[in-house]
DNA sequence: CTGGGGAAGGGGCCC
DNA sequence: AGGGCCCCTTCCCCA
């Protein structure tokens, strides 16, 4: 029987020219002949790398010239699969690539890793390490990333288990194989790989950066995106799984629940479930302290761009790690940040919905809790401080002409918290944070005067210091 | 199924 | 740098 090896399955093989009917049998165990195999030719081809034999392939990264072999790179990364693959056929010619939009300290570290399997990351690096992973579309180091970045945010690990947690200021180095590519990303081959942008674009960031943190609908989306290559697509999970679904400091956007998805939040159940809120209350807090301690790296995820103004003076703009957008400023791209972070930092006294921006709580606390739209729900005239009587549902307040009103009949109109209609809505709300379209609703018709009375003192700003918003 | 409207999310940019 | 405004897009609900 002949004998033949296969290195890629854990088995174990007969030696050759033996066959089951002679004894002794000598058996041998394939997994550490695929192991030293393929550490033995790594290591030969970060040699050869190192010494710049065979080497067929140039990368300048910002001035700084790399020597690598192309079938390395096109086994490790899905840029260089599109790249190399997008080429002439001719093998025989030096490829290039030239790249200005991540560091040459950081193409090392990738560099590094496909020849070695070794990736240094540090709380220094790790998000342009990420950027660039992205952009070459490496989705192994995308995943060592994210899980450092994971295990630095992670919360949920107890004290007795620090030892055993990441930190941000400690310097960690992962290993695995390198090329290692999903099995699917192999099927599929280069012809189904995108290349990155090269350059931002208006129109290109608007599609992408809107496409992430919405619902990837394969239907809606444009064929780049719904490549799972693609950055885009590739960046918006990595950005998802770095979220705790169950986090109430990073709870998704409601339309990122899909479509199905029940857009009012249950309510608390019950209020024994006291512990477990000043558990989470206190896990959003390290959250959010972790998360200033990555907004912290900011400045080193700032990259020049391939723009330039009429000067030709590079124009300095701040890139997403999470995605390929990039902004003009810092403060911008922290914004932005937190479409990608789920953290919202002012959550509405009235409802208990969180929002990423103040403007946005301030617009929809105006808009549902102070009925400052002088239009009339029901037929949508306009209405004026004085024709339009406010009517509260819960803790929503809108606005009906006199003429609806009447047309409605207060007696259809549940009246039963009549005595306080200088409530504040936060006020109206239960201790188990009553919702909007509760089946007990309280209705209330109030005088426009007292509206305007109270209209300006109901909201209550408070940037996230998650000290008691979930218990009021 | 479709279109309109409301609400929310996000980007650009001015102050 | 933060706040705020404007604008656009997306999603959901409803007729």
């Amino acid at each position: 029987m002949d004998m033949v090896a296969d290195l890629g399955s854990n088995r174990l093989y007969r030696a050759p020219g033996e066959s089951s009917h002679q004894q002794p049998q000598r058996w041998f165990n394939t997994a550490d002949i695929t192991v030293s195999h393929q550490s033995n030719l790594l290591k030969q081809l970060n040699q050869q790398r190192r010494q710049e034999l065979f080497c067929d392939c140039s990368v300048l990264v910002e001035g700084q010239l790399f020597r690598a072999h192309r079938n390395v790179l096109f086994a490790s990364s899905g840029y260089f699969r599109m790249l190399l693959s997008q080429g002439p056929d001719g093998l025989s010619e030096s490829v290039n690539a030239t790249f200005d939009v991540f560091s040459p300290e950081t193409f090392t570290v990738i560099l590094d890793f496909i020849y070695s399997g070794q990736l240094d990351l540090s709380s220094h690096n790790v998000i342009e390490v990420m950027s660039a992973a992205s952009y070459l579309q490496m989705n192994n180091v995308i995943n060592y990333c994210k899980n450092f970045i994971k295990s630095s945010l992670d919360i949920s690990v107890k004290d007795e288990d620090n030892d055993r947690c990441l930190s941000l200021s400690e310097t960690c180095s992962f290993t695995s194989g390198a090329g290692e590519e999903t099995s699917e990303q192999q099927q599929q081959g280069p012809s189904s790989v995108s290349p990155p942008p090269a350059l931002w674009t208006r129109d290109n960031s608007r599609s992408q950066s809107g496409f992430i943190g919405k619902d990837p609908d394969p239907e809606a989306s444009a064929s780049a995106l719904t490549n799972p290559n693609s950055p885009a697509n590739e960046l918006n999970t990595e950005a998802e799984d770095l979220q705790d679904p169950h986090d109430p400091l990073y709870t998704l956007p409601e339309r990122r629940r899909g479509k199905g998805g029940t857009k009012r939040r249950a309510p608390n159940s019950t209020r024994s479930n006291h512990h477990e809120d000043l558990d989470m209350q206190e896990a959003r807090t390290q959250k959010a302290e972790k998360a200033e301690e990555l907004y912290a790296t900011l400045p080193q995820i700032v990259g020049v761009i391939g723009h330039f103004n009429k000067d030709s003076n590079p124009i300095m703009r701040f890139k997403c790690p999470f995605c390929t957008h990039t902004v003009k400023r810092k403060a911008d791209l922290k914004r932005h940040l937190r479409c990608h972070t789920g953290e919202r930092p002012y959550p509405c006294q009235a409802c208990n919905k969180r929002f990423t921006r103040l403007e946005h709580l301030r617009s929809h606390f105006e808009t549902i809790h102070q009925a400052r739209k002088l239009v009339c729900r029901k037929c949508k005239c306009q209405v004026t401080e004085e024709t339009g009587h406010v009517v509260c549902e819960g803790t929503r307040r809108y606005r009906m002409c006199t003429a609806c009103i009447q047309e409605v009949g207060c007696d259809n109109i549940p009246m039963d918290s009549l005595d306080g209609p200088n409530e504040e809505p936060a006020l109206l709300l239960g201790v188990d944070g009553e919702e909007e379209g509760d089946t007990k609703r309280t209705w209330m018709v109030t005088d426009d005067d007292d509206l305007a009375e109270d209209s300006g003192a109901d909201l209550i700003i408070q940037q996230v210091d998650d000290s008691d918003d979930d218990l009021q």
